[in-house]
DNA sequence: CGATTTAACGAAAACGTTTTCGATTCATAC
DNA sequence: GTATGAATCGAAAACGTTTTCGTTAAATCG
């Protein structure tokens, strides 16, 4: 029942440990035979390395950390999924944690990781977080680390992101283009980068097209659920009575505000239309269908890591590292919650 | 920017390796003047004990493995997330990786987590898995193992389950008791524990309640997504136009099926009642929203991880083990896809 | 005061690899 | 025959902890 060690082989075969170690890497000063030998019995005990002696030895686990703010959700499940097909295509492991949006676990999560050791970092930031010195005292003890998707555009990493701010601009210019003229925005909390370039993209698109800016049609949310989608809804009709478009910051909010909508009978889109962003699942089922943006989650996954294993790489090697931001498209999903 | 050792410490402070190890670990035979100053310095140097060096000594990684069939998953995420706050709590991570259904896969992920040498493993089975022995292999090489959800109940370890034939009993009667006298079922795949037992609660509900058991009004799926529900249901209106409920053994399928029904104009529950199962959150988006039985993710994640904890620490201690079998409450969640 | 206990520390082995550097043998070259 | 080189192998250090077992000095006891 006892793990077998090089030692074993080795006492076996009345070899050295450092020849069964060599013929079972190839070194080329090692014969033929004993090579198969070695092999052959390796074969035949079932020999396992240790993984806590190699890692000892060579620096590095084959592991990488990813912490995200939210696991229950359906963008970044489609990332954690690229991130481990792509991680274990080159025999790399990944340790999930969750910040739940919240800046204190994220530094206590990024500790954890990093007092474990692993060979790398890819994190999508917590809404809370506004100080970076944690992510930067990573940088500069050269743990390799990529950001996606809720970055930080001030510390000096690789990044993988989309546009938000011409994504939004696009949504919103299709709700101009569909006939809206006064056109509510929900936005997500004051920090995130996704949130202030989302916006932009909106109020962008107002100003290029004559309509004016209209602040009081801004609605700051605070964690992008679905009940606050419903409320907002609801809060919109008190307030304006005039408004004929949304663009909503995230679908399930944007689900949310439908739902609301259809319970109290204000007919989309005929009354409001409604441009959601992420092309969750969810809405291309929930009645009428979500206009949407498509943002590729499996794809960033990839990148991400893709990113990440180049500069663990280079770092190994010694080489100078280049840090590389990623944009990837993203595309509007026309569907029934918007005229045409 | 290099590691700080033990031996750094024990060189500024004139003191042994040894001394300052049992200074950290707070061993009886070291003063309480030199345990202060050594955490003092600690604290100073910014001092992380190197995890490979204390896992190769202590043979343990404080790191599970979790496999699941699929990430992108309501019912999953929710696992995952259960088991993730668990695990943090008791200082463990978790290494997540995908079987995506696949038995090959499945055993492939199992031998990568026990090469890495992970202090447990969490598994939800694979539909396509038959055979038991990569399981069975692990137990006997004492690898603490915990099954959830998915199981096989022939092999001898501790599970976390719902009792799916009584909840699928609970639906079936549910759609008999509201009037249905013609009731269809879309099980899953011949071999996962669960849509045998679905199926079986099924069949009792009906035999129980004078209605004969038509095995033609049963369609066996695949895959279990969206796009089966969309096509059983075209084929069922085909096959039988006189079936007026459905019990289906996913949501996620029962929500194509009500997409489709409500594409041709079939009206629910008007004409064709439904009950899905597992409450995803989508179910209650849906228009109609959709009957279906609870699920208890989260907290099946939380349990599972707990029984794998025990397990580890009487492992551990030399302690017999008595596995266990936990079964979780599911319950009826009445919606608008029935009558009542 | 000698014997024994107690307190505080250090030496060293061990965990299982990887890799450098010699050491040995044997064939080849001059 | 000696010198050079290739071909094989092994010894040993190193990675950074943890823990056992001595060792020393001071304190306690009869």
């Amino acid at each position: 029942m006892k793990q077998v060690t090089l030692k074993q082989i080795a006492e076996t075969l009345n070899l050295s440990v450092s020849t069964v170690s060599k013929a079972l890497k190839d070194y080329p000063d090692v014969s033929k035979k004993t090579k198969r030998l070695v092999k052959e019995t390796v074969e035949l005990l079932n020999y396992k390395p240790n993984a806590f002696a190699v890692n000892l030895r060579t620096k590095e686990s084959k592991t990488i950390g990813l912490i995200i703010p939210e696991v229950v959700h359906h963008f970044f499940s489609s990332v954690i999924k690229g991130i481990i097909a792509k991680a274990e295509k080159k025999g790399y492991l990944v340790i999930i944690l969750q910040s739940n949006e919240s800046y204190e676990l994220e530094k206590k999560q990024l500790d954890l990781l990093s007092s474990k050791r692993v060979d790398g970092i890819l994190i999508s930031l917590a809404n809370g977080t506004a100080d970076f010195k944690h992510l930067n005292d990573l940088i500069l003890h050269e743990l390799p680390l990529v950001m996606f998707d809720k970055i930080a555009k001030i510390v000096n990493c690789s990044k993988v992101i989309i546009n938000d701010r011409k994504a939004a601009y696009t949504a919103t210019k299709y709700l101009i283009d569909s006939g809206c003229k006064r056109i509510a925005h929900f936005r997500g909390p004051l920090l995130p980068q996704n949130s202030i370039d989302r916006f932009l993209g909106y109020k962008n698109a107002l100003i290029e097209h004559g309509i004016s800016y209209d602040p009081s049609l801004v609605y700051i949310l605070k964690d992008m659920s679905y009940d606050e989608g419903v409320h907002f809804a609801g809060q919109l009709l008190k307030d304006h009575n005039d408004v004929d478009g949304i663009f909503i910051n995230t679908d399930l909010v944007a689900i949310g505000a439908i739902t609301e909508f259809n319970r109290i009978g204000v007919k989309v889109p005929e009354d409001i239309s409604i441009v959601g962003f992420s092309n969750w699942f969810m809405s291309s089922v929930i009645s009428p269908t979500l206009t949407t943006i498509d943002q590729p989650g499996y794809e960033m996954g990839k990148e991400a890591f893709k990113l990440l294993y180049k500069e663990i790489k280079r770092r190994k090697e010694n080489l100078p590292i280049k840090f590389k931001t990623v944009e990837l498209e993203t595309k509007l999903i026309k569907r029934a919650s918007t005229r045409n």
